[in-house]
DNA sequence: TGCTCATATCAAATGTTTTTGATATGAGGT
DNA sequence: ACCTCATATCAAAAACATTTGATATGAGCA
């Protein structure tokens, strides 16, 4: 982990395009193998391995083997982690001294 | 709002960076003029109205003219919607229906 | 009005992400 | 062992984001 901006960039990466956020939209209804995922969404194969990738690689998402199939489904603890990140980038911290300058 | 996945991914788009993560913690601090801010970030005249305009857009921040400068901050309002469009993102949809074909 | 300074916008160069088609890997069934 | 099918990886192209330096805008002050 050896810059922790990057590494919390990658969590909202995952957010940040239109195909995972209709991919994830999926996945709330419930675990989904990537057949159904690529019937659904307007992706080739390659395509929808890029995505799911950049979504388990965030945490958000977890992957589960069964046989030949993959099954994916949001992971509650990634996204908590994720929740917990963004509550805590943008409130305000009461350590650090105001100090806003010109006038 | 003609697509709402584009909207969204706006919000997230903010975050993705490290130069706007780095802003943000400056801005955790409390309100700061843009002066501070350049001062404080490895980052030309340009490039940190960039940010603060992706920043901006985003929700996260307000700016605030105080005749030639500008001050940022984090807002409340901004942030609050983007922890429950996150949460909402990643929280299981119990109307739709599991679904998860192949075994 | 004209000058100065802070910020915004622009356009070109550069860097990064996404898409696409081809090929590789690896599991299950025969 | 071989075949088939699901998924992963690769490399090239295309799309998109960021950086940079130059210039425009617009507020305050003389």
């Amino acid at each position: 982990m050896e810059n922790i901006y990057e590494e919390h960039a990658k969590v909202f990466k995952a957010l940040c395009d239109e195909k995972r956020l209709r991919i994830l939209e999926l996945l709330r209804g419930g675990e989904k193998c990537a057949c159904v995922l690529l019937e659904q969404l307007d992706l080739g194969q390659s395509g929808l391995s890029y995505h799911m990738k950049v979504l388990v690689e965030s945490g958000i998402v977890e992957s589960r083997q069964e046989g030949k199939w993959t099954h994916y489904k949001i992971s509650e603890k990634g996204s908590a982690f994720a929740c917990a990140l963004l509550k805590d980038l943008t409130t305000q911290n009461t350590f650090t001294a105001e100090d806003n300058c010109c006038k």
